[in-house]
DNA sequence: AAGACCGAGCTTTTT
DNA sequence: GCTCGGTCTT
């Protein structure tokens, strides 16, 4: 079986003993060599699967990861190790972070918790947040911990600059409000289990002999402090096998650190390197396209990626006036590929550099009824209504979250405001307990007043939530809650479009809920609250896609890393959008432009045959028009791999605000863009009776008013309707958004 | 205490 | 252009 192999890649798979750097291009099959090599290490070389580890960055890449070994290993798979960076950590602090003080029910904050306790912390230290950001010090604080120092370095490290002086108190004062909280940042999953093992030896020893075989993905991305946890559950066997590649390394601005894969083999001297150059998934062209760009920088492991695929279409490279005219291009372009039957839309995936150029091609599809998904902006857990469930059960859950309890204390209202919350504060200060805690207690609290008594009925809702939580299932706990504080039902009284997004949302939360306890029962574990809200804690949105679900794929050059789709669309090919403005005016700008010429070169080895490169010269950003030129990318780019026309004549100049405003009020409707699963009236339009109106009727529209239907006509993949309206008069809209009703 | 109103800042990327 | 957060009003 392993003759389905090259010679690189058996030599990857064959070396299972000492560290390995693989360095894989491209495309050039590294998942297929991690498991080959899995299965080797299990059925040839006697290895336990307990023994094995595999660390990823994303939960889909571990996912994808784990199924791949179990094709290939069959019984004994599930034992391996196979997780993120965060979950493994995460994984090991629940079992000993009371060694260092913490309780092993932490929560885990997400950035927008670390914002709101960044805020409380400058106002305790009168920092002046409009001179001093609080991203800044959270972002100091990130770095320093990316890198492994503490509060104690950090304030060594800033000796005479009163800046960081400054930043290093914060610091302080952020940690120390952390673990009153017995809550961890991102970073701190990473730097507590590296201080764990530093601090203890016989928590080490254990990760150690378990631990014997390591391997690492992506490992080009991994900061120091990930470096170092490796490093350390390493050091004892050295088996340790990375597979990375230094052109793909995109993250810098987290702490990435490349000099982890640069200079690998000068960290273990008797390192072994292998270099997977040929490419099993693109074409000649493209991959000519990427080393053009990439040769480009220095300082880089030289590579030079071939395939036997052969030479493949040109790179359909076109510039626009503007970016509504290359949203209307790219989206026509799609459908006429879809209905010659070339491609289904979810082998089409749109690629930008900023989330903000998402908008107009989601306004384009909307309104040529093309379905999408669009990977990254606002996370489903960082929304409104989903956190403050979620809060309800950090509480719940852990009654030192001190931000949790404040987030719901008046969700829904309880007439309990801003004086209240700070007197309450004052007094869990001064008695040295915590924000709940105080709450308890809120008789003795003498300057309360009357305001006493609306604190009491919440105390006792969380304290029988408590006790109920040891018996309900989280699905059932999450729905008393609804049904208690009475959620739903106020957003049901708002009777709003939004408002029923929101209840969907909720809905899909407690979805998720269960099939987490399904899960749960499936693996013999107990489906506990804690594990729930971890798991919550740690997806990313990219894990989320889905690739039964035909839809086109929109996201940010960086989301698209390890993806691979047929026909790829690079929109916003422009210096100054991409390059960003900010890496070309950089201190360091060399080295910053390096590294979006790395992300140019992740975007262009996304394609298997078809890619396609759109520029606009005008658009708006930030509500400003901007000119922008070709980006400097392109023109790295063989000219003679490239084909298309220059759009110069104008084809039809529609009204675009008419357009405009129709995506607009569609987008008002469905604030949070597709439902999780695709409208069936985008597939198959299904027959005009399935609308329950016809021409002729009396219809509702809840933006326009009432109006009267004249024509129904089947559109694609959809119905359009025309509607003379009493108000607004006649418009034309499609029937799965219009979302008429018979009156 | 709650809702309305207005101005600032944002947009490089995120586990 | 839009969103968030702060201030002002009731």
């Amino acid at each position: 079986m392993y003759e389905k192999l090259n010679n690189m890649q058996k030599e990857a798979v064959f070396q299972t003993e000492g560290p390995v750097l693989i360095l894989a291009g491209a495309g050039s099959g590294k998942t297929r060599v991690l498991t080959y090599r899995t299965g080797y290490l299990i059925e040839e070389k006697g290895v336990n699967p307990y023994n094995i580890m595999a660390i990823t960055f994303t939960n889909k890449a571990a996912g994808e990861m784990r199924e791949r070994i179990s094709e290939q290993v069959g019984y004994g798979a599930e034992s391996i190790w196979v997780s993120t960076f965060h979950s493994t950590c995460v994984r090991i602090l629940r079992r000993h972070i009371d060694r260092l003080g913490f309780d092993n029910n932490f929560t885990i904050y997400d950035s927008d918790d670390q914002k709101t306790l960044m805020k409380d912390i400058c106002k305790r230290l009168e920092i002046d947040t409009k001179i001093y950001k609080e991203r800044t010090f959270l972002n100091a604080i990130s770095s320093a911990k990316d890198e492994l120092m503490d509060p104690v370095a950090f304030e060594l490290s800033a000796v005479g600059d009163y800046n960081r002086q400054r930043q290093a108190k914060v610091y302080r004062e952020y940690q120390a409000a952390l673990k009153k909280n017995n809550a961890l940042d991102f970073d701190d999953l990473i730097m507590k289990t590296v201080e764990l093992f530093r601090a203890d030896a016989e928590v080490l020893d254990y990760y150690q002999e378990r631990f014997r075989y390591i391997m690492v993905d992506e490992y080009q991305d991994t900061n120091t402090a990930q470096f170092e946890l490796i490093r350390t559950l390493a050091s004892k066997y050295q088996n340790l096998c990375v597979v990375g590649d230094d052109d793909q390394s995109i993250y810098k601005f987290r702490g990435a650190n490349i000099y982890n894969i640069l200079n690998f083999e000068k960290h273990f001297p008797n390192a072994r390197v292998i270099k997977l150059e040929q490419n099993y998934r693109s074409t000649q062209t493209i991959l000519d396209a990427a080393n053009g760009v990439i040769k480009n920088n220095e300082g880089r492991k030289e590579k030079a990626l071939w395939t036997e695929n052969g030479t493949g279409d040109k790179i359909d490279f076109e510039q626009f006036d503007t970016a509504y005219e290359e949203a209307d291009y790219i989206a026509k372009d799609i459908r006429k590929k879809v209905e010659a039957g070339d491609y289904q839309y979810k082998d089409c995936a749109i690629l930008y550099r900023t989330n903000a150029q998402s908008r107009l091609f989601e306004e384009r599809f909307v309104i040529s009824g093309i379905p999408y998904k669009i990977v990254g902006g606002v996370n489903f857990y960082a929304r409104k209504e989903i956190k403050d469930l979620l809060c309800y059960l950090k509480t719940i859950d852990n009654a030192r979250d001190d931000l949790a309890v404040r987030r719901i204390i008046n969700v829904p209202k309880r007439g309990i405001g801003a004086t209240t919350l700070n007197r309450v504060q004052e007094y869990a200060d001064a008695h040295d307990i915590s924000f709940y805690n105080a709450l308890r207690g809120a008789e003795e609290i003498t300057t309360l007043g009357r305001a006493a008594s609306k604190i009491k009925p919440f105390v006792m809702f969380i304290q029988s939530m408590r006790s109920k939580a040891e018996i309900l299932g989280v699905s059932e706990l999450l729905r008393d809650i609804i049904e208690q504080t009475g959620y739903v039902t106020e957003l049901e009284a708002e009777d709003t479009e939004e408002a029923k997004a929101r209840i969907e949302n909720i809905d899909e939360l407690i979805s998720k809920a269960a099939a987490y306890e399904d899960v749960c029962e499936e693996n013999g574990e107990p489906a506990s609250l804690s594990g729930f809200l971890e798991e919550v804690a740690l997806v990313a949105d990219i894990d989320s896609l889905d690739e039964d679900q035909d839809y086109v794929i929109l996201m940010t050059l960086h989301s698209a890393k390890g993806l691979e789709f047929p026909q790829v669309y690079l929109a916003g090919m422009e210096d100054g959008l991409f390059p960003s403005y900010m890496s070309i005016v950089a201190d360091d700008a060399a080295a910053e432009l390096e590294e979006e010429r790395r992300l140019a070169y992740v975007g262009i080895t996304r394609a298997k045959q078809n890619l396609a490169i759109t520029c606009a010269k005008q658009r708006m950003v930030r509500g400003e028009t901007q000119y922008n030129k070709v980006s400097r990318f392109v023109k790295e780019i063989p000219r003679e791999l490239l084909s298309g026309a220059v759009r110069k004549e104008k084809e039809h100049k529609e009204p675009k605000a008419a357009t405009y405003q129709q995506a607009k009020q569609i987008f008002r409707a469905k604030p949070y863009g597709m439902p999780q699963k695709p409208e069936k009236s985008f597939g198959t339009p299904g027959n005009p009776a399935s609308l329950g109106y016809q021409e002729g009727d009396r219809v509702r529209h809840m933006k326009f008013g009432e109006g009267t239907v004249q024509n129904i006509v089947q559109g694609g993949r959809d119905y359009e309707v025309t509607v003379d309206f009493d108000k607004v008069g006649v418009k034309k809209m499609f029937a799965s958004f219009a979302k008429l009703k018979k009156v």
